[in-house]
DNA sequence: CGTTGGCTTGAGAGGGCTCAAGGCCAGTGG
DNA sequence: CCACTGGCCTTGAGCCCTCTCAAGCCAACG
């Protein structure tokens, strides 16, 4: 259950085996079943969730009624929503399960702690904080570019995840509607 | 010099004297004229900059030619490109002045280094990162709305700082064409 | 005072959206 | 076991928001 959270800090710190018991402990386990929520409009964040089985989408439903995906989230992933984190203000995200999922989430207060007990848990935090940041620069930039250039972009990054999402999510994601990316997708 | 660095970190962590001035030892400082580059297109990013005087953009040229701002940077913001920082690869974006501009630059081989030695600074630097994912985040939300309701924000969040930015690269770092931006802001 | 850079305004075109209808499949319950 | 239903994908037609191209204006500056 816990190998692979271990083997993703691993990658950018190295935790002694206390560490990793203390860090661990902290730890709660959670299933959910596909369209289950982890998190609805209106709750306030109060935890960061690693998903070790399964998927899921965080999205924002705007005034029309429409939704928008802000990421995805598979194996190995963190996700959360840190503005309602750090400002401690309720969400105006959803997060659901795209199947059914298991995650491990850690509380953002605990997690505060740990910092100051794991100085090399801060680290790993900042690092993955920092590609996270990087990912959304390449996504704006993205943002910026054709419908046809999005699709080829998510393909080549994310492709081996698309058979697990609706194509319609995917068009949310990329911010265009299901239509077009479906003509996008049939046309050779 | 360093009175609004050291402000601006002090809102996140406190540094002791001697931790801020092994700190204010690492950086140098640098002045640019109007439209001079901080950064460019090719070049290896090695420096995080925080600017104490004056404005920056970050942008990137595409294919066609086209600019397309990834970010500006005024006072009491920090600037670089953390993509090319993390991996060592040439960047792709340019950085140059708006105006005369003075900013304090750390290298950053240094700051990790300095991040061993005080782990506050990590800290500090794990929050500004974690605030800066927030901000993009928000962004990404906004290039799904309207060209009217994306000026809209932006004049809520940085109107104060409109007048020292050319109206083409507003409309640039908003995703649409100058000339759209300007129909806006003529119409009521 | 000519040149350059940025702003303004008009006209036409087009990429992608909306609305709408139909098809396909998997899950469910009788 | 099969009909039904809901969710999702597909395809067509028309429209609209925003872009592009083009020309003119104005202010700053060397």
């Amino acid at each position: 259950m816990y190998d692979l959270i271990l083997h993703n800090i691993s990658r950018h710190v190295s935790l002694d085996p206390q560490e990793q018991e203390l860090f661990l402990s902290a730890l709660k386990h959670r299933t959910l079943r596909r369209k289950e929520f982890l998190l609805q409009e209106g709750e306030r964040c109060r935890h960061d969730h690693f998903v070790i089985k399964g998927s899921l989408r965080q999205y924002e439903t705007d005034e029309e009624g429409r939704d928008n995906v802000m990421q995805f989230a598979f194996e190995d992933w963190w996700i959360g929503d840190w503005y309602s984190m750090l400002t401690g203000t309720p969400t105006v995200f959803n997060i659901d399960a795209l199947e059914d999922t298991e995650v491990l989430m850690i509380e953002k207060t605990r997690l505060d702690e740990l910092f100051l007990e794991i100085p090399k848990l801060e680290r790993y935090f900042r690092i993955i904080m920092q590609h996270a940041f990087v990912a959304l620069q390449h996504r704006i930039l993205f943002l910026q570019k054709s419908a046809e250039e999005r699709y080829a972009d998510f393909y080549s990054r994310y492709g081996h995840f698309e058979q697990r999402v609706a194509q319609q999510h995917i068009a949310s994601y990329l911010g265009i509607s299901r239509e077009t990316l479906n003509r996008i997708k049939n046309k050779q």
